[in-house]
DNA sequence: TATGAATGAGCCTTCATTCAT
DNA sequence: AATGAATGAAGGCTCATTCAT
């Protein structure tokens, strides 16, 4: 019996600590709120993480971004096809709106607002994106770049994307029937690629 | 006498609380910093505004970025151009560090956590921008579009614009020499309008 | 109405941490009682002082230990005699139980438990008062002394004073009775200086 | 084996408790920091000792103080002497910084903010050395002396001894070289003894 | 009109203790 | 016999707001 509250009392802080932190970001989340949604007492926080900082920082983790990072290398596609498909992938992950991909949405969150639990943010997670992401640019492009064109195409394209998450609450309101559905996010997805393809083979 | 000294009270505390709700957020400010700055009491927000709430709705407007809207569609340049000048001045307003452009960068920390006060922000600011834009993409790409496909590449120029402005924290961690001066500012504009136009001419 | 209690809640927080401090200690004592006694909200310790510690801060004055001292300097009695008085006094502020002399007993309680307070203590009340009696003792001795021996003829004189303060407690306990009014405060002090001046007389 | 072990993390949390206890006071001290430095479990002290208070009444014994007043009386050199002896014995006791001694740090932590514990103290400790300096008190004056002044010719020299333990806060601020090393006690406890003799000789 | 003082709800954290194994 | 996990009460502090003048 204890099987099912007791010995993981620690791993549902962490889970609904991803919930409050996605929805509230880590000013506006508290950590009764978390408590309560993980059922567990308001000391079990700093019990298991010192602190609520040490609760971000372990809810923080990317292998999920990482896995996609991984798999778009590995394939042997044309380059303008992984980028279409690391795309969808990450448009996927990004938008979902029921599973555990609310890292995403901590991100988000923290960049509007950083915590000290940006930095960790920075170095284990965005920054190899970018140059993830920096490499296929120059793939697709094929061409030689300067370094600061390159970062602005990646920039162009991480924008795109975040955009739908952050702005979410506001294209929400300007169109209520607005839902991230598996088509939905297919089509946005397919339009950020047709958008970028053409621009990356266009730069000067 | 005592009107001036009570309008200015209230001007510098609006003034003050754009400088802290853009530092802050909404959240992260409070109305102690908000009237330190305003050299006024604790209780004059209250008294003037009713509470942080109303402050907020009275520290939103956005007249700069209407007359920039104005200036652009009362321009005879060709569409292409008027896209590009456009880009132009909205990341000078959006990326200025010392200016009172501020509005946009409450507007910026609005989307990432939504106070009452954004239903004002898209009905008075925001679906009016959208809407601008789109006039200008169909221009620009001088051809039948579906309003989804429209809307969609106001969502590319606006993510792209957007980003730096959101992300910048994490920006400048990676990037630690990035300073948004005219000359940058300019050179992101560029790239965007750039990386945009070849887009718009080729969406389907 | 608010004469009695809204202007001088600040002065009510003072006499009341006083009071709580000289119970017990800085650390025993707690933000909510000291408010509780003043009758006032919890946040009102805050508000006026900053935190406790600043609270503190403001509960140490040693006005009646310096006037003590000024009263005793400005005498024109013999060494002797002025050495006398002093201790009369000096146990009299310290022993009296009823009184606002709590100071000293919030004295007492820093050397046990040091808080960053005592830094203030030391430089603004117990330096003067050891240099003090350090000048009354060589006057007493009539005699060249080392500086050492000077210092720990003045620490037998105030051990022997803050003794019945500090071990008050266990006084108590191995003597029921026992109770500082004021003929056994004077009896007191008539010993310790019955005491000490033999041996001020005889050291070396 | 259990045994051995077990008694090890008893005898472990006792030597602990002393240190954390003489450094912090008993309301000071946490128990996760005593367990921390016995290498023990959190539980181990409510385990072992019931609560903290019942680990104080563990951690404090005083054979040393005892062993310290049989050897001075069964010496037989002078009562002057054995009097100067046992001043000597008691502020190497007090004062000495690195050895178990600690029993009598806790002591005097426990006047300035008694425990329940105090009452052992006082029965097992406190009294019967009050006793035994009374005796030797009366011998050094070998006068007939009434009770109360006895009593407080033993506080005079109790409290010129504690006083450089509880008041060494206080003394290393203003004499920041002050060290109790071995000189330096030997020093203060023959000051203790020639400024004492002399009074007991001249008391009334 | 405007403000210094005060409030109450709530926050994160700490701690001795207890529980289940 | 012993422990890792968990708890509840409490602590200092912050904050938007309200009160009395």
């Amino acid at each position: 019996m204890m099987d099912t509250a007791g010995e993981n009392t620690r791993a549902r802080l962490v889970e609904a600590a991803r919930e409050v932190f996605a929805e509230h970001g880590f000013q506006g989340a508290t950590v009764r709120e978390i408590c309560r949604r993980a059922d567990a007492n308001v000391a079990a926080v700093n019990y298991h993480f010192g602190s609520k900082h040490g609760l971000l920082s372990e809810a923080l983790n990317f292998n999920r971004l990482k896995a996609l990072q991984s798999a778009t290398e590995s394939s042997d596609a044309s380059p303008e096809e992984r980028l279409r498909a690391f795309i969808m992938d990450f448009m996927l992950m990004l938008l979902d709106e029921d599973n555990a991909s609310r890292q995403c949405q901590m991100m988000a969150r923290e960049l509007a607002d950083p915590s000290p639990a940006l930095d960790k943010i920075v170095v284990e997670a965005i920054a190899p994106l970018h140059e993830f992401l920096g490499r296929l640019v120059k793939e697709v492009a094929a061409r030689k770049m300067m370094d600061a064109d390159v970062r602005r195409c990646v920039y162009s394209i991480l924008g795109q994307c975040l955009f739908y998450r952050n702005s979410h609450p506001v294209l929400q309101r300007m169109n209520p029937t607005l839902h991230y559905d598996r088509k939905e996010i297919e089509a946005i997805a397919r339009h950020i690629a047709d958008f970028s393809l053409p621009a990356l083979r266009a730069v000067k």
